[in-house]
DNA sequence: CTATTGTACTTTGTATTGCAAGGTACTAAA
DNA sequence: TTTAGTACCTTGCAATACAAAGTACAATAG
């Protein structure tokens, strides 16, 4: 049930703050949402290839250097039509857990 | 995005009661979610042969036979699981469409 | 009574996504 | 100099969605 939805939600959190791939999984985590590396790794190659991000190399304090990935204009523009796309299927959603079968029928 | 959500709105459906395929994907549509034959008939065969659904056939008055698929017992109980996991899955976008920066950097 | 149209069901091949598992590289501490 | 910790990356597999093409039956048009 989760596919399709990490990308959602990985450039939510993106769009908060810079972040690096462990710090993301961390972040998920919080948000009871568990990744692992095998499946963020290669999503933000693509979003990256894509042009929805970019990323900048940062020295850590302790550590090998980290990877922060940030929202790209045209990212920001991608997530408005996710956050549209999700409204939607929420929507759909409650309808679906609502109707009735009268109301099914009166179509 | 939707990837993942159509098992869930076709159990949806058939927990109202008992449809066939063409009749799901026209229910679907009026609930604005477009599913074409080659994404449905798998999902049903699937979701049967994982003894979810059950189906029988049923005269047409006008074209052929057709098979009305209804939950199994077991396809309700899975409805159950899928409901929760739902729930989970709107509270986690719903946090982290709502966080701000200093919340997440709390944990 | 055969050809066409409409309805319904099915299959094949492909792209995408998620993940397990394994691997590389740099830093710090034992 | 070895070990542990952190971070990044790759490969191969399974599941899902879909386009496209195909099969089968019923009803109607010619």
């Amino acid at each position: 049930m989760r596919k399709g939805m990490l990308e959602y939600c990985v450039l939510l959190l993106l769009e908060h703050r810079p972040s690096y791939a462990s710090d993301i999984i961390q972040q998920l985590k919080n948000a009871e949402l568990l990744v692992v590396e095998g499946t963020l790794y290669p999503l933000l190659t693509r979003l990256k290839n894509d042009g929805l991000l970019q990323y900048e190399w940062q020295e850590s304090t302790q550590g090998p250097p980290r990877k922060y990935y940030a929202l790209s204009q045209e990212g920001e523009k991608f997530l408005e039509d996710l956050d549209a796309a999700w409204t939607e299927l929420s929507n759909t959603i409650n309808y679906l857990k609502n109707v009735t079968p009268l109301m099914l029928e009166a179509k």
